[in-house]
DNA sequence: TGAAGGATAACATGTTTATGCGGTTGCATT
DNA sequence: AATGCAACCGCATAAACATGTTATCCTTCA
């Protein structure tokens, strides 16, 4: 038997899913809440199996209320329910360590399957958030954009600049006079299409070039 | 009508995909590979809207034919195939543009299912596989290590400094006096414990400040 | 009510950076 | 032999920066 908790502001569909729920064999409703005032107590007193968490709520929202559950339960599983598949919410929400995240639009019967799947370690997520998730993943990650063809000992300098060192302790380090890399620092301006030293430390750090 | 490419280096799995397919309604296998080695041409000749490719192959890998598929194509999907949900194949097919990742092991219905999903612009993962993916997701993006309490609007001008602006240009922006400019950064460096502009650039960047 | 601290601002001084110009050397390609 | 290019070096100047001190006006909080 699946026990679960809901949290959902609209009274309309809190009772159209405690009704299919209950309806559904192996499954059962313990409590229905509209907000997420007492989340601790409630997820403390019921213990449910899953817990199914709408978005967006007023006063405190579905991701301040996974977070507080998340304090002090790990096990618990939170299947986010939401009516777009915004992009920043599914980050929030995946970070704060939802384990599911569907829509509200989805089937009766999917929606079963995927609160079983939840249970069970999995990870439901309807289709058009798991698409927004993989772009999420391979954008963050893009193993290094443009190249500059950087010089060897450009990228040398440039390294030094990132971790904070002025002309003169570069010009140190590297055995060479400071207008040499003054020089240098130049034609790595040149190169990144910047004109200060923190504009290339920024650039460096996105382009991942360190 | 669902037209499909399959590169898998098992005869029999080879076979066994290609009559499941084939043998159902709105779906056909184009041809079968059992290595990537001429992938683009054939991607190129077959013109496939999905291809089944399996990760471990001798030779060519299933992800560096994926790597190749891309270079030239970006509308394909292509549906990533594996025994184990090993977790650096996942994030390596993910960021290198798989539509999606399932076990070679999921039941022939699910795996129709999966790749109509596929072609319809969704991102099927098998549970384990999602699972993972959210566990890396929300790994890799905590941390933000200390906090350093600046003051919101010390954060406002760490935020420009990190866009490159100047002195002069961060007061325009902020509508302030440049000594208050200046009164700000002290204050900034002092609490992020650096001394000049770039290491509070790269600070910024490294502890996720912004 | 008085202390603490954030935001604002001015002034002064010395250092660092950005940019321009010029140049030599040595290596590799043509 | 000529060309290009990376690495090296020097000089000059203006702008930007770092640091110090001082001070007013707020709000918050004990």
């Amino acid at each position: 038997m699946t026990k679960l908790l809901i949290y959902e502001d609209n009274p309309q569909l809190r009772e159209g899913l405690t009704m299919l729920i209950n309806g559904s064999e192996g499954f059962e409703v313990l409590a229905c809440f509209k907000n997420c005032n007492n989340v601790i107590e409630e997820v403390g007193a019921w213990k449910p199996d899953v817990i199914l968490m709408d978005i967006d709520m007023p006063g405190i929202n579905g991701i301040e209320g996974l977070k507080k559950i998340r304090q002090v339960n790990d096990d618990v599983k939170v299947l986010m329910l939401t009516v777009f598949d915004d992009n920043k919410n599914v980050f929030q929400a995946i970070s704060s360590g939802a384990n599911g995240y569907v829509l509200k639009k989805t089937p009766p019967t999917k929606l079963l399957e995927y609160i079983k799947e939840a249970q069970t370690g999995g990870a439901p997520m309807t289709a058009s958030i798991a698409t927004q998730v993989l772009k999420m993943f391979s954008s963050m990650n893009n193993e290094k954009g443009e190249d500059y063809n950087l010089s060897d000992r450009e990228k040398q300098v440039l390294q030094f600049l990132v971790e904070g060192y002025s002309y003169k302790m570069i010009a140190n380090e590297m055995f060479i006079a400071i207008d040499t890399v003054r020089s240098h620092i130049k034609k790595i301006y040149e190169k990144l299409h910047v004109n200060s030293k923190s504009e290339a430390v920024a650039k460096a750090f996105k382009d991942k070039l360190v």
